[in-house]
DNA sequence: CGCCTCCCCCATCATATGATGGAATCATCG
DNA sequence: CGATGATTCCATCATATGATGGGGGAGGCG
């Protein structure tokens, strides 16, 4: 059976769509909590009562969102693994982080949405849950921290965090860190960049060079 | 005059002090709009008439808290200083790392406000600002990566960036992030040093022993 | 004691917000 | 056209939440 979501991916003209698009940014700028079915229904132009007809309760909403992100997001990650296979460490790393920040300052409620996932509890429970746990193990393995996705360390999974993690803050903390630096968008995501390869990348390549010499 | 703030941090016990502790676990859990003025309270065993007697509407309540998180986490800033003072690149980033994970996490509620403000708007502007511009421009200072703290370069600021959110990361990202590994508490919390020691380290000694050579 | 001030709670209000029912509109198809 | 179903909006409800007024009590002080 076809999901409303899967509907509304097809037609990305429908009013499903266009409410799921206006849906995703909304719950990624305020929160769950902080959205209100109104804003969102204000922002694609239509009748709260429309959105309901469509998606539901706004926690059903919201979770349709968090699906909608995870497949785009999966995605996404398949594209770069696809890109950097074969190449050596340091390169693989300056790729993966120049592409994925492309896409997430152009997605910029991906980011948003995961990190208030992480760091804001919602009050009643989602049971609904990322698949951070499956990405990250992918990447870990992309990384070479792990031979095998079902066994990828504490410590693999922490350092893959920590990566991903340091990409999304600056896309998502684009509005308090930008005018903080006084940079202008373009020069903000160049140096976004810049200061993620110089940070995150001579501690893994360091260590793949130790290991290989063993 | 004494405001209310300092009133309350002045004596722990008092009702004041009691109701800015509980709001700060509070916002810190659910953010500004996840939390209500009745879980505060209830936290705290009273009415929401008597905080509302003490801090006044919910918005004020919420910027105290915030006053109060930048006091303490200021004064963490200038203990770490003075600790790691006159002391190696590599050395005084291990020590900062270690003191301000182990103050984190035994406030999280510091690193979950911060990381909150940063990624998520509140639907009504509070004007009132973290004190994180100058934050930023003393540790970059500290770090040798600037001479002066008025003349702090958009790139220091943003490696400042990376550092400082890649610890509120794991305190603030725990409930999600501890069962993932399947870590107990402690070893979390000494895996997560160990990674952020292991990633944030060498890029900055490496380019501090280039610039040595010059 | 009588009065005052401070502090706290009960009852209540006002508004915001999620949600629904039913009428109106539009498209499709026989 | 006329029937049918899908879609949208208007009016309205129910609840959650922020906020307030007034009363009561504890303690200090004449």
């Amino acid at each position: 059976m076809e999901t409303r979501l899967e509907k509304a991916r097809k037609d990305p003209e429908s009013m499903k769509a266009r409410i799921l698009a206006a849906a995703r940014r909304i719950f990624g700028e305020y929160g769950f909590h902080g959205a209100t079915t109104r804003m969102i229904a204000q922002d694609v132009g239509i009748d709260i009562s429309t959105l309901h007809y469509h998606w539901g309760e706004k926690k059903d909403l919201y979770e349709s969102v968090i699906l909608d992100i995870n497949k785009d997001l999966g995605q996404s990650l398949i594209d770069v693994e696809n890109m950097i296979h074969g190449r050596p460490l340091a390169e693989r790393m300056a790729i993966a982080i120049d592409v994925m920040t492309d896409y997430l300052f152009a997605h910029p409620e991906v980011s948003n949405l995961i990190l208030l996932r992480y760091f804001g509890k919602t009050r009643h429970e989602s049971g609904l849950d990322f698949k951070v746990p499956e990405f990250t193990s992918d990447i870990a393995r992309s990384m070479g921290l792990a031979k095998d996705t079902k066994l990828v360390s504490p410590l693999a999974m922490m350092e893959v965090l920590t990566v991903m993690n340091a990409i999304h803050n600056f896309i998502s903390g684009e509005n308090f860190f930008r005018p903080m630096t006084g940079l202008e968008r373009g020069d903000y995501i160049r140096t976004a960049k810049e200061t993620l390869k110089f940070i995150l990348i001579p501690a893994f390549v360091q260590r793949d060079r130790m290991h290989a010499q063993d």
